[in-house]
DNA sequence: CTGAAAGCGCTTACAG
DNA sequence: CTGAAAGCGCTTACAG
């Protein structure tokens, strides 16, 4: 920290210019190869380390993605989801001697703030923004000024690059177990919040598989919660204190199916015999409630990697051809789900 | 990022000098107020916002925090532990306008890399170090380079600030609960590497209540892991697997628990009927498991939370004071643990 | 109250 | 192959 050796101080000892002493260290080849051993000694000798913030001012780029998600820092670190997505984030970064910054709101109602932080420091190269509303602009502007960014979800706005999982198919699998293979005529579902896509699209894949089958969704059997188990939890109760409540029903992650199994629990029921339950993500969680969870398989990690691939080929692919609006902008990736069949759709079912 | 407009621009329009200008946008009380009011016009007109970069290396400082856990990413972002610190942490950060920088090894017998990334890069003003192995000497170089650094955990050198969790009384407790309570008069114990000393003072506190009571720990009966749910499952199976097994097992960690319980179920056997078993950390999952863990509570969050404000206190006490060497440096903050009493161990308690 | 200058530590053309 | 200079965008003394 203080009185840190720096570049001239390296050069003045070896002797040689600054300019010199900084290609040396940077391994370029124009410098003569004794030189750059005699530099490289003398700069081992003082312990030199780079001052990276001042490469970073020079070179104008900071070596950070942040990843911004309009929710509390207590929403995001409590939620298993995100866990996911940052571990595929963090496994690419590592490779290209990134950094990440998590960038969340103060409030919950204060979405604004977890954009506004990045905007107005801009610290940092690209951005990905993960489970914002649908109906959310401030996403938007990183891309106006410029910003690469890529989004996780279903965004599909003009010149947008997002990588999302294909919720429709997946909620679709998910009604169509429990109608054909369980044979329930009637569904409830407890939703996630209806101004994000992934919630708005699990609902159209429930309501299709229900209408395919002459089935349809009782304004009372819906229940819109936030993906919290404490809205599960709240749904359920909802859902059981019907006069005549539903005997199964499609949770739309799983967080909120654990929060519906205790409201289960407390009730004196249980899941598959009282109330079946297909939920949405088999996040680690899914295993360890009992009974483990019939759910649909996203590939988490995957989205974060995927994510940050792109982000980063998108970084690289601009220093290369120097300009800001190729690849792949506007590209839409989804990935396939995949229902994972355990016992709390009323299956006997292994427990992978 | 192209062509952003630069206090240079917004001087040249509002027709003072940089300086000036400079003054005006940080509310410096010297510039007039009605050059003030141009100046923050001609910014707004032309949306200006401050190159945070380049303010960085003019303070020569990052305004980032980096948490450094010498474990890969994968290991990280899985154990719901580290969850609880980021969230402490984050929200003191968010207080002070800090970023935080996660940083983890590529391996996880790569322990160095973690340290070495912000070492080499220096992109941070200060340093939490976590689960860290006592052994591990990398830790000390953060504060012999004169870094602002706080451990989580128990680090009982000279001169080092940590905050930690009273392990010792925790596992004390859970012994003693085991014995008195249930009435046993032998334990098992899974703990975790007993190169952290989190995992070596939790089997201190085992062996001394045991000690207490007049009883012994058979070198069979433990089993060291690595507080991972894998090392559960494997401990567990080990010790079911023995010719006379132990009816009680004190659990270094709830994952481990989660793994041991998987152990149990595929041997046909459950807790508490043929295993009672005991646990420390209190993590959601605790709740989640079947039966739900007793398990000994470490406010998580709480520890993550004074470790970013010890933190803070020294970063911006240093500024006060023109010091680097005042304030908390070696003190040693020991946080009370709780047993949460549920039904892993026998009781019939309730669920809380 | 404001302007001109220096400087934070590096990298990168540009001469030589 | 190397040195001297310019410059990245800001802030902070220092004159005036």
């Amino acid at each position: 920290m203080k009185g840190r050796t720096t570049l001239k101080d390296v050069a003045k000892i070896a002797g040689v210019s600054i300019g010199t002493a900084s290609m040396a260290i940077n391994h370029n080849p124009l410098v003569n190869e004794e030189t750059r051993k005699k530099v490289l000694e003398i700069a081992a000798e003082l312990e030199y380390v780079p001052n990276e913030i001042a490469r970073r001012f020079q070179a104008q780029r900071t070596n950070t993605i942040a990843v911004v998600i309009p929710h509390t820092a207590s929403h995001v670190f409590s939620h298993p989801y995100f866990n996911g997505i940052f571990l595929g984030i963090t496994e690419v970064l590592e490779k290209y001697g990134m950094t990440l910054n998590i960038s969340t709101s103060p409030a919950e109602t204060d979405e604004q703030s977890a954009y506004q932080k990045i905007l107005q420091n801009r610290a940092a190269d690209g951005v990905i923004v993960a489970s914002a509303a649908a109906t959310d602009k401030n996403a938007f502007r990183f891309a106006q000024l410029g910003y690469p960014v890529v989004f996780i979800g279903d965004f599909l706005e003009e010149g947008i690059t997002s990588v999302g999982v294909d919720d429709y198919a997946g909620a679709f699998e998910a009604t169509e177990h429990l109608i054909k293979v369980h044979g329930f005529s009637r569904l409830a579902h407890i939703s996630g919040p209806l101004e994000h896509s992934s919630a708005r699209t699990r609902l159209d894949g429930l309501l299709e598989a229900l209408q395919a089958h002459q089935l349809e969704l009782l304004p009372s059997d819906l229940y819109e919660g936030d993906y919290s188990q404490e809205a599960g939890y709240v749904g359920m109760k909802r859902l059981i204190a019907l006069d005549d409540p539903p005997r199964a029903v499609f949770i739309g992650n799983d967080l909120m199916s654990v929060g519906a199994l205790q409201a289960l629990g407390e009730a004196g029921l249980s899941a598959p015999k009282d109330v079946a339950i297909v939920s949405f993500d088999d996040v680690h969680l899914a295993q360890l409630t009992s009974p483990p969870l019939t759910t649909v398989r996203q590939p988490i990690k995957e989205l974060g990697h995927s994510a940050a691939e792109i982000l980063m080929e998108r970084l690289t692919g601009d220093v290369d051809t120097g300009s800001w609006q190729r690849t792949t902008d506007g590209q839409h990736h989804k990935f396939e789900t995949k229902l994972v069949v355990r016992r709390s759709c009323g299956c006997t079912g292994g427990d992978s």
